[in-house]
DNA sequence: GCTGATAGTAAGTTTAGCTTACTATATAGG
DNA sequence: CCTATATAGTAAGCTAAACTTACTATCAGC
């Protein structure tokens, strides 16, 4: 009976959210790399699959609301690793895109996140770890923000 | 090819984590229990399994610094949920209990816990859920706070 | 009986979200 | 066409939940 499990459930997925953050910060510390914070992260890696996006879809990705996302991308504007130009498309929206400052930074953060990807990869293997998180994202692929 | 898993493993681990919490909030909140914040949840739960116990390892089964804990502890207090004592093996700990108000609260949580469980359960089915958390469980025993 | 580790406490800071509110543009219906 | 509603972005300020630094009291091993 996972009675226990059942219980420390939320415990757990914020035990494991951490712990991959704390991971992800240290790997990129150990390499040099200082000053990308935690929610950087979901911009860097959505920017880097999809290309330019407009701040509204960045923060739908990540979960977040805009007004939150705006505040990310300022900052990474005010650290040259982005840009912002007019949408083409829509002249109420504004595309972001790397930099080239930016654009070097991704391999660097694939490469941490592989890394850690390793690290646990060496705990339970391969297929759970593929397969554990294929589950995760099932759980919340229907989701909206609230 | 797992790649894009791999990529957006950091984000998939904070959104279940959110969103799990975002469940069992409103879930409590539907059956009219207020006020019950996010994290006290830990020491809830690690109380109603564990009987009396210190602060400090109310903190390290949920990963925070003491000092972090203290602050959901003393909240907890002063809303007569929980009450302190002083430890008769170490006087220089104290050891934390529920009130009687507390323990009305716990099966409460209980409740929605198991709530959002089903939930889960209904999207890839209790084994499957099971299984998820096992293994994410494994991947964070054999944690210590950095 | 020192010495270093541990339990608790306190103050202040940081991070990362949130809400509310506003402007500008877009889109759909009449 | 033109009005109503929805959407993109922005701004200001708030809140939650952690953090760091620093201190006291007690414990435990040598």
């Amino acid at each position: 009976m996972p009675m226990t499990q059942q219980h420390s459930i939320g415990q757990t997925l914020m035990l494991v959210a951490r712990d991959f953050q704390r991971r992800l910060d240290s790997d990129l510390a150990a390499r040099g790399i200082l000053g990308i914070r935690h929610r950087y992260n979901d911009v860097f890696l959505y920017l880097g699959r999809n290309g330019p996006s407009r701040g509204v879809d960045l923060a739908s990705a990540a979960g977040i609301r805009p007004q939150s996302m705006m505040k990310i991308i300022q900052e990474l504007e005010q650290q040259g690793l982005v840009e912002r130009r007019p949408d083409p498309a829509d002249s109420r929206a504004k595309l972001v895109n790397f930099t080239a400052a930016g654009e070097s930074l991704i391999d660097e953060l694939s490469e941490s996140t592989a890394n850690v990807w390793q690290h646990y990869q060496a705990i339970i293997g391969s297929q759970q770890l593929t397969h554990t998180l294929n589950n995760l994202d099932i759980l919340i692929a229907e989701e909206t923000i609230a």
